[in-house]
DNA sequence: CTTGATCCTCTAGCCACTTGAAGATGGATC
DNA sequence: GATCCATCTTCAAGTGGCTAGAGGATCAAG
């Protein structure tokens, strides 16, 4: 049985429907054929394909730059020079971001380790949120760091 | 002259006037005394509420959390453990999510050393993103990662 | 009095999905 | 063949934390 539904495909490569359908909104993944009732139906090729974009979305690239990789994927005569390229920053944007939470950890535990457990007037961790003086180390801006 | 505008504000605590407005919608700044022409006028003390959100959000605490931070800043008769829980999970997220950079950066800089310059057929980094077989530390979802 | 900076509100956009509504279909069980 | 529930379909809206723009009012300086 080499054709999959929607959900043997997203069960596959470890995705839900839904954003297999938001892939292929996008352009990422290819519109697929059809059942007589309108239900999406995958060749084995689209496993491979999916996974490749899982992939490279754990890595962290952006759908564009995921454009650019599957494009060049899918025309293996042209150069890959682009494909280097996204990955340097790719690389980049992940090393700043590691020194960036580094500096953000450092901060944080020593906050907790100063913890306290009276009222919230003698709290070290809202004070420490307060004063950002002796804070010198500046962490950048927040933007997409890290949610809880 | 103990009050600013929105402008003055927001460049003491080098943020923008939109954020300004911003946080007062979702309630983390309250709403100022307005001039007679409509236009916010703040006290000094919004000057240190906005360092201490920026700070906060700086350290990649969700707005849900600082809302919770600046209600025990506001009183100070409470007991301050909600304050230390967050904080650990704050650090909790920040280090899971700094072991989750470290291996991409090492699965990123494997791609990139292996760089190539021939055609896309025989790319390495096209290669690595087909085979996520090689790569023994599943590098978890991606979700607030980095973005280039 | 004119200029240009700043302010106001309101709406929409960003990213990469996720969630939900409302309904059709498929396969398994009675 | 009837019932049931899982799965599928489309479309719209929500998420977080802002940012950007439209269209207009006001202010301070020259």
């Amino acid at each position: 049985m080499p054709s999959h539904s929607i959900g043997e495909l997203a069960s596959l490569a470890d995705v839900k429907p839904p954003t297999i359908r938001f892939y292929e909104q996008i352009g990422l993944m290819p519109a697929p054929r059809r059942t007589a009732s309108d239900r999406r139906v995958y060749e084995p090729e689209a496993v491979a394909r999916l996974a490749f974009i899982k992939h490279a979305r754990q890595l962290g690239f952006p759908v564009d730059a995921i454009r650019t990789l599957l494009n060049l994927a899918d025309h293996p005569e042209q150069a890959c020079g682009d494909a280097n390229r996204l990955a340097q920053q790719q690389l980049a944007a992940v090393e700043e971001k590691l020194s960036l939470l580094a500096s953000l950890r450092t901060e944080l535990s020593r906050m907790v380790s100063a913890g306290c457990d009276g009222p919230a007037g003698e709290c070290r961790v809202i004070e420490s949120l307060s004063d950002h003086g002796h804070c010198l180390g500046d962490h950048g801006p927040a933007d997409s760091t890290v949610r809880s």
